[in-house]
DNA sequence: ATTGTAATTGCAACTGTTTTGCATTAAATT
DNA sequence: AATTTAATGCAAAACAGTTGCAATTACAAT
């Protein structure tokens, strides 16, 4: 796999992101492109743009995978660590701009730190 | 299901948290436990244990359930909401006491925060 | 433009985890 | 001891994700 093909549709999801502003859950994805690709491509795509530093993801609260867009990451490295929030009235899935600080355990060395917050969207709050 | 029947393999998992230090992931009570129970058995009395207040559950690195024992909740309310540490190395996942300050975000109301730490144990850190 | 190549995809089968329906067992109450 | 019904075991289903392989297709070379 020397060479990399932008094949139609790893240039679909890649537009998708493009324009989406929250994060996804894999299986919404999978729906979403149903008609487009076969599900393991979505997998494989997903698996792809994630080691090229395009989208990152993280748990939900259920533990399936979400992704979103990343801002300033490469194939080398996720510099774009961050929480993120999902709704528990509608769904909704995004990443917060707050700089997590990883406390200090005693004896022991932490070296990441994985923050989902749950609650009321804007949305949903009105 | 008026009465609530403590029988034996209720007391075989009530027993093990007793005296469990740690978090342990649900696969592991099913391989522990394969004699004596089988696997729905288990994943029921997890249920039941985590409605009574008993133990807690929260989701490992992989996306897991994990349980730990709880301190001071019941079957009204688990008050016991705290970070996790998971060690990359040997796998072990424990409960850490430090009390997560959850932040305001704009136009949200966030209700809940589940921090998972991962990184090197004491033991595994020498 | 045509051809050669190998990266990517679709498909179907498979793996691993959790849930479910139902007949059987056994804990608690009488 | 007999009765009641909560809890269990089992096997099948549901669900999420992965894999092997043949067919397709992007793209570099000609
Ligand atoms: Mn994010
Ligand atoms: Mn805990
Ligand atoms: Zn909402
Ligand atoms: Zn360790």
């Amino acid at each position: 796999m020397g060479v990399v093909r932008t094949t139609k549709t790893v240039r679909l999801v890649t537009q998708f992101f493009d324009t989406y502003e929250h994060a996804i859950g894999v299986l919404d994805l999978v729906e979403k492109f149903k008609e487009e690709m076969n599900r393991s491509t979505i997998y494989r795509i997903l698996d792809r743009l994630e080691d090229e530093g395009k989208v990152h993801s993280f748990l939900g609260a259920n533990g399936l995978k979400h992704y979103a867009k990343c801002k300033d990451c490469n194939h080398k490295e996720h510099v774009d660590v961050h929480p993120h929030f999902q709704c528990t009235n509608c769904g909704m899935v995004e990443c917060v701009a707050y700089e997590i600080k990883i406390p200090a355990l005693p004896d022991k060395s932490v070296e990441q730190a994985q923050l989902l917050l749950t609650g009321i969207c804007a949305n949903c709050k009105d």
